[in-house]
DNA sequence: AGAGTCATTCTCAGCTTGAGTTAATCTCAT
DNA sequence: ATGAGATTAACTCAAGCTGAGAATGACTCT
């Protein structure tokens, strides 16, 4: 990570400007059909009050292991949540009073109960990934990173089934995608869809033991296959609008 | 990046162990149709004599300038360049001296000069993907994540061209999936598809001034277009392997 | 001149996709 | 109970894309 040469000709500690590294986490979930991130509020200088992404410094551990931790302290415990790193932010400037160098994470999470505010921070709370403006220091550009991952992993990776539940309904699948993509696929499509591609879903055998609350017939459950990747991919709709 | 509170409780520079940041650069360019990493010889513990990505400490710059600059200190002076961030490396242990966190990025150039050894490096020099094993300290994960990396943004990126000159025949474009994928494209698929993506690449009007080497007509003239997505993406033979 | 190479264009069958339709199964309000 | 409306799941069909192979010339080298 660093040549040998200019590691002995650099390296002395307070030759150089404080560096802190830190993880923060951008934590997705589905609730009531809508994508939320997982914010805490912010109670000191500077960006008090402001909504800020869940984080903090990375100890004696890996920054993965950094990442679970924080996580944990903000929502209590945490089962069955994918991680991935995100990308790394660490422009002067990005906190007033110090160098900061912060690895971003990227979690999905079924959903879950309100965060327990026993935990880190002051106040931990779901917020609509929408009305997740004028965050804290860069946290609008993290997250937004965050949201183009998610969406763009939901289209080659099974990652969808990282939101719901073990069981669940192709139909809770298609609510997935539609809240995480902003526009609903073709239902009878979708259903051809997933169940033809290798490993993505297997049923279980077994049905709700309801219909919709709005009618309709019981539907067949199914659990996440093995697949890490799915071929051929789920194109998103509006696909064809990048450029 | 980091609560206040956690701030306020832990901030103190001389109660942490010190953390270095650093940037490490996979540099990825094709010569006579294989792909080599660009890669550095170490002069002295630990890992003396072993080959190491060129990399450094960051200064007061973006992790961005940071990459760049060591790749320009490393090459002499880089044209054209497709920089990007690829991950970040920071468990304990990495560096037996001292906690180092090291934002790794991704180069593809088109064919350079050898390096300049007038540069930061005692000795810089090119080394094909296959010959580059047994890196110093976790070097070989960090190559293995930009060439997998690499590989998968040929697919739907027009990266490719980034490898190439200004103005380039399909075969050289060809030639670029050759050497990343290990595996040739079938050529009139290719030359079809290449065409019929929407923004990959456009007829410059010009030709070649002579065939092949071995014979054959003058190919048409292209540059890059101006798509950041290949839509419909260009797919891998070897996906379906993939699982 | 002849052999071999290679860019480029075609052909064609098979597969996937988008859009719409149909049948059967449920829930809810009347 | 009964009908209206909703929903799952399965089917149809045309259009587009893909992989594989072959044909056509334009070149270079011997």
């Amino acid at each position: 990570m660093v040549t040998e040469r200019e590691f002995l000709d650099d390296y002395d500690p307070r030759a150089y400007p404080a560096v802190a590294v830190t993880v923060d986490v951008v934590t997705l979930t589905i609730r009531d059909g809508v994508l939320h991130v997982l914010l805490v509020e912010r109670g000191e200088q500077p960006f008090a009050g402001c909504l800020a992404l869940p984080g903090g410094f990375v100890r004696e551990e890996t920054l993965d292991e950094a990442a679970l931790r924080e996580l944990a302290e903000e929502t209590g415990i945490l089962p069955r949540v994918h991680l991935e790193q995100l990308a790394t932010f660490g422009g002067p400037g990005r906190d007033p009073r110090m160098r900061v160098v912060s690895v971003a994470y990227l979690a999905f999470a079924p959903r879950l109960p309100d965060p327990t505010v026993g935990g880190d921070a002051a106040a931990a709370r779901w917020v609509p990934v929408d009305d997740a403006t004028d965050l804290a220091f860069d946290h609008d550009a993290i997250l937004a990173a965050g949201l183009e991952r998610a969406r763009a992993k939901l289209e080659y990776t099974p990652l969808a089934t990282a939101f719901v539940g073990e069981e669940f309904t192709i139909a809770q699948l298609r609510g997935v995608y539609t809240a995480v993509w902003g526009e609903e696929p073709h239902a009878g499509n979708f259903h051809r869809k997933v169940l033809s591609v290798p490993g993505f879903i297997e049923a279980t055998g077994s049905t709700t033991q309801r219909g919709g609350e709005r009618g309709g017939p019981r539907s067949k459950l199914y659990r996440a296959g093995d697949a890490r990747i799915l071929h051929p991919a789920l194109l998103r709709p509006s696909s064809e609008e990048r450029r």
